[in-house]
DNA sequence: TATTGGGCTAACT
DNA sequence: AGTTAGCCCAATA
């Protein structure tokens, strides 16, 4: 067995601490063991700093981790108000709060100040929050604006709300890993280019890769333009392939795919090697390939023709979707939940001066329907073997990583369907 | 505050 | 129109 070399245990961490299914446990397990690359893929990056935020999504150390991803590529436009909920939290929850306010939004060096004020970064930066920014930078020394603000902003579980909504976003957007592109590249729509452009030896490689029954349809599909115009293609020559081909599938529906089987395997070793027992099945571990990207991953050719395949990509749209609704319902505009709800906005400074006591009138939007995955499914199972069937915020909070937006009740609901 | 049962609604068949 | 999955609400302990 060759030694594992950096570049793999890249390859490895990219793909499964990448994966927003992979428990904490052994993306934990993962990273303690494997060493960590010294120039590490965005998505590997990425999906650290998600899971840092996830275990600890409101504290200065979440604040750190927000400005990091908000310094990524692309972060998703959710964090802006996440970054904003968690610093006025800190500040608006503080036993000090002059001094907090100051360390935090005081000009030109506080640190959400820097962050979010002109030569900040773009993603956190908006007059929305500047002007919160300015709020709290006033209401240093000013009692009355100090109890407001504390109404405001001095709930945990707000702002904790906001860091979940970006974690969505997030690790609905991720990406596919390195392997899974690669996959794609070899076994997917854009296999017959790459089959096309490498030689014979090349070729040969690809084949064991992709498996005979895929090797075979690449390549058909690769030789149709040249046999049009073969000068010995006769309907005898035809008639010959044809049994040719078929006789060939016979054999291959004889013979059963490898990939499912040595997935399955190399499953088991990964569960026993976390303390906590994790036995994704293979089957699980494909709807978790294709859910996490919209490419097709390796293991999708396995799964061709499958109905339920729809089925999860049209999962993925919702939770796309769901990752941008958006709970900051403070529009003064009465039709803005209609065209834009998608798009976040953050609390006008015009509406931060009136009372808290208005909030109240607030009702909240209903979220909008996302679809259980399988893991999200087996791990409830789990949940209810190991804590019972009425103790939904013990399961939820075991598995944080897994109930991305789920609620107690959620869990309650989904076991009563499961249930029936 | 967590759990619970009834009720509502969007998305299906 | 009927069914279902996912979510919400309000009562309860």
């Amino acid at each position: 067995m060759p030694r594992l070399t950096p570049a793999d245990a890249s390859l490895i961490l990219d793909h499964v601490v990448g994966d927003p299914s992979t428990p904490a446990a052994a993306a934990n397990a993962l990273l303690a063991e494997l060493p960590f690359p010294s120039r590490p893929t965005r998505r590997l990056l990425r999906s650290v700093l998600l899971r840092r935020l996830g275990s600890d999504p409101v504290s200065p150390a979440a604040l750190d981790t927000l400005q990091l991803l908000a310094s990524l590529p692309t972060p998703a436009p959710a964090i802006a108000a996440a970054h904003l909920a968690v610093a006025a939290f800190l500040a608006a929850s503080a036993p000090d709060f002059d001094a907090a306010a100051g360390a935090l939004f005081a000009r030109p060096d506080g640190r959400a100040r820097r962050a979010v004020d002109e030569g900040g970064d773009p993603a956190l930066v908006s007059p929305e929050a500047v002007a919160v920014a300015d709020q709290f930078e006033a209401a240093v020394g000013n009692a009355f604006s100090q109890s407001v603000l504390r109404g405001l902003w001095g709930g945990r579980a707000a702002a904790e709300e906001r860091v979940r909504e970006l974690l969505v976003a997030e690790w609905a957007a991720i990406g596919p890993s390195q392997l899974e592109v690669a996959a794609e590249r070899i076994v997917g729509d854009g296999a017959v280019e790459t089959w096309r452009a490498a030689e014979e030896s090349i070729r040969a490689k690809y084949r064991m890769l992709a498996g005979e029954e895929r090797a075979r349809e690449i390549l058909s599909r690769l030789e149709e333009p040249t046999s049009n115009v073969n000068p010995i293609s006769t309907p005898e020559v035809h008639k010959v392939l044809d049994a040719l081909k078929s006789s060939c599938a016979d054999l291959h529906s004889a013979v059963e795919d490898p990939l499912p089987a040595a997935k399955a395997a190399a499953d088991e070793v990964l569960a026993a090697r976390m303390d906590k027992a994790v036995d994704i099945n293979a089957e699980e571990v494909n709807n978790q390939a294709a859910s996490c990207s919209a490419a097709a991953g390796p293991s999708a050719l396995n799964n061709q023709g499958e109905a339920s395949r729809k089925g999860t990509l049209s999962s993925l749209m919702d939770w796309n979707s769901t990752a941008r609704t958006f709970q900051w319902e403070d529009s003064l505009d009465p039709e803005g939940s209609r065209s834009q709800s998608h798009i976040p906005h953050l609390p006008s400074p015009r509406r931060n001066q009136v009372s808290p006591l208005q909030l109240a009138d607030n009702k909240a939007k209903r979220r909008r329907a996302r679809k259980w995955s399988s893991v999200e499914e087996e791990t409830l199972r789990k949940g209810v073997d190991q804590f019972g069937s009425s103790n939904w915020k013990d399961i939820l909070i075991h598995n944080p990583d897994v109930f991305i937006g789920r609620t107690a009740v959620d869990l309650k609901d989904k076991w009563r369907n499961m249930m029936r």
